[in-house]
DNA sequence: TGGCATAGATTGTTCTACAACAACACCCGT
DNA sequence: ACGGGTGTTGTTGTAGAACAATCTATGCCA
């Protein structure tokens, strides 16, 4: 849970993740503590943490840059939401709270991909996955998630073509709702396997593709 | 994975993981800036990351004091470790390099057991099963076992029986090796889940015992 | 062309200063 | 004596300047 009081670390957070800094753009203490309007001291205690999220990297004596995702990183994040993911919704209640922000995460990224806005589409895509690790009532498995879910963002913002990235998985988010409601949680888990799966080569095929071409 | 070269964060999260500063103890800027020589402000960014990692709270013009985990956290804390141990090792293969590590820390368990060490006992105890989650190869689960590795020895730091608390388990490690080794992950997985849920009863009934009295 | 040395720029760290805030003690009126 | 408000004191939060340590790039020389 990350201190929403704390005003640069979140500011800077929110930008990188929407995408103001480019992934792996070089963050210089001078010229971003003056754009934004604080000490040289204080940015930095604000990279420390970011550093610690694995948004931005730090290399000594070089300095910070927006996190790229390699991979290896995508890879590795789609094989710790395995571990995570599917285990909550198998152990989850319908009476959840979290339920609620299941549905409206639907809801949203139906009405989104009407209105062709992938950016929202998106961001509805990832609140559905919080929203089923938030069956799990644990503090440290939603943080793992949203440093997690933050990176993959990073990921995303290098791959140009967002319809092709979540449009196809407002429909599966929507099954998988009703799979939970109807016939449970472990049944649900099943197919959020198969889900995440499918969501891990869509990354990767487009990530490859990318590098290479 | 932690800088190794971060000297002041390692050496700091080190003497508070060894007990040098007790749970809630707090942290004056000033006067440990000084016993460690280093500057308020360098001293402030190892705070940012350490608080970050959960080993120490930061509470705002309060000041940093040394995490004390409560009794959610311990809960939470075996709640993520029965989402991730059971599932890694299940999965985990027997020819993996970190078996040798398993073993390794079984070993040490044994013979600080017999020399009646059980600071070293608790110590290979928690080698124990970071060895079972290196089994998974992911480096971001790897990352938040570590966190709460180090957060629940903050916890056992205040329960000053540590015979009671680490040698139970010592021939349990044994034999979860020898059940994963000759009857294979599944096998194992699930004399673990007990495992846990013995443990955290352990914890949790010196820790109520301890509030209390 | 290749390697080396110097120069420039950036980060790492310290120091000083002051504003912002919290905890504590004190005083006053009832 | 007691509660509430007030000021005092100490700490944290932040800014800014300065310098050392390190990396990067330029240009020189062989």
């Amino acid at each position: 849970m990350p201190d929403v009081e704390d005003t640069l670390t979140n500011a800077l957070r929110r930008r990188i993740i929407d995408g103001e800094f480019a992934p792996g753009t070089r963050l210089s203490e001078i010229s971003l503590a003056e754009k934004l309007g604080v000490s040289r001291n204080t940015l930095r205690e604000a990279f420390r943490v970011l550093a610690e999220q694995g948004l931005i990297e730090h290399v000594p004596h070089r300095g910070v840059s927006v996190a790229s995702p390699t991979v290896a990183d995508v890879v590795d994040i789609y094989r710790a939401r395995r571990y995570v993911e599917p285990a909550a919704l198998a152990a989850g209640s319908p009476l959840h709270p979290a339920v609620t922000a299941m549905r409206e995460s639907v809801d949203l990224g139906e009405t989104s991909l009407e209105a062709r806005d992938w950016r929202t589409v998106g961001t509805a895509n990832m609140a559905f996955h919080d929203a089923i690790v938030a069956l799990a009532d644990s503090p440290r498995l939603e943080r793992l998630f949203r440093d997690i879910a933050a990176e993959l963002r990073l990921a995303f913002l290098e791959i140009d073509n967002p319809e092709a990235l979540h449009a196809p998985f407002v429909t599966r988010n929507r099954s998988l709702l009703e799979t939970f409601l109807e016939q449970g949680g472990p049944a649900a888990a099943e197919e959020l396997r198969g889900y995440l799966i499918l969501s891990e080569q869509t990354v990767l095929g487009a990530f490859t593709r990318l590098r290479r071409g």
